[in-house]
DNA sequence: GTCTATATAGAGATAGAC
DNA sequence: GTCTATCTCTATATAGAC
């Protein structure tokens, strides 16, 4: 934990309150003000408010797909299809949850935040957003298809929409989890969360298996 | 389609654009000009943007969770569990995705902006919608429950999270399916997405059956 | 019931002192 | 590199004409 300057911490205030409070929401003083520091340096480091969450997007992303794509190399050695079928959806899904331990990479705050973002429809945010994912999406939509034999396309492709859908809504609602079960589940667990995700997905996406093929 | 008044444009056009662009970075000018009418006349006829918001609200909660009741009573009569239990699924989706033919009641425009507010959790949406919608929730998964013996209560809870993250981004990110099948598959079309939803949650969901309880 | 005009506050961004 | 002060624009909300 070592100490931060003042790019830093504007850095960190700035992806803290837009995955709570939302992008349009979030004015440059509040940011500043979090950071402990003035509104002229978010200026001086970052010039516009659009540029500073690129900022914070180009912090995370490449590590972030980066450690993805690791992990779901290791995932096709497996030669189980299940149980490869269940590593490569955790290698989705994991660093979306937890940062690497340099603190970027992802993290479960960068991702509320990609989720709030992609809610709000926000013009700086889509261009940045935009196809900077969508090659990894790519890559383990193939990983998976080899998983699944007579899966077809429509299949596939929804179900990882609602993969992502459900990633981002555990992050973005945990409360409703904790509310809804009177206590009896903590929404807020992210260990569980990511295991009952990988696990619901890998149900769908096994459900799409072409039921003619069944030959043993 | 019969005339409409000042009053209900403004509730379209507020529905419109903040299901669109998130709640914050909507204006109040931006309504009044999209319905066509002056900024005056939102504050005579709501008050307030919080109150606006309220409205719209009341506009479909009342009819949107009477139209999934009456589904789940007609979905509640049906002996075979497995049936019983897509017909319950699509009971919860259905009237999210469309709404009734007066116009109320739902549809993917109104879910959509809730799945918005949700993301964004702001202070004036959560006090509107925080427990709007959980009695119906608690209604579904008691009948969910109902369908799958053996099943945990944990894995319950995170199904159903799973099932309306997915709904969500179903709405909020259509363009993420026609963009990742390279156009052959439409995120648009609705029917189809209604379908796939209760296909994949159907499946996570019996997947939850306790593995000791297969006797016939 | 709907308009124009305006009050007040806060936004993003800039210039220049230190 | 960080601050204060300020410019300009736009926000919500209000008051009063029609």
């Amino acid at each position: 934990m070592k100490a931060k300057n003042v790019r830093e911490k504007l850095l960190d205030s700035a992806q803290m309150l837009i995955s709570k409070n939302g992008y349009s929401a979030v004015s440059m003083r509040a940011i500043a003000q979090a950071a402990g520091a003035n509104v002229g340096s978010l200026t001086y480091h970052f010039g516009s408010k659009a540029n500073l969450l690129r900022e914070i997007y180009l912090l995370h992303t490449g590590p972030m797909n980066a450690r993805r794509m690791e992990l779901l190399g290791e995932a096709l050695r497996i030669d189980d299809l299940d149980a490869r079928l269940v590593a490569i959806l955790r290698a989705y899904v994991l660093p979306a949850f937890s940062m690497s331990e340099n603190g970027v990479g992802g993290g479960a705050e960068f991702t509320r935040m990609r989720a709030v973002l992609t809610a709000e429809g926000n013009k700086d945010a889509s261009t940045i957003i935009a196809d900077t994912f969508d090659e990894t999406s790519r890559s383990f939509l193939r990983a998976i298809s080899g998983c699944i034999p007579g899966a077809s396309l429509e299949g596939l492709i929804w179900c990882s929409q609602f993969l992502l859908g459900s990633l981002y809504y555990a992050l973005i609602n945990p409360e409703r989890v904790t509310r809804l079960s009177d206590g009896k589940v903590d929404g807020a667990n992210r260990d569980v969360a990511v295991e009952q995700l990988v696990q619901s997905s890998f149900a769908s996406f096994k459900n799409l298996t072409s039921k003619e093929d069944v030959s043993p």
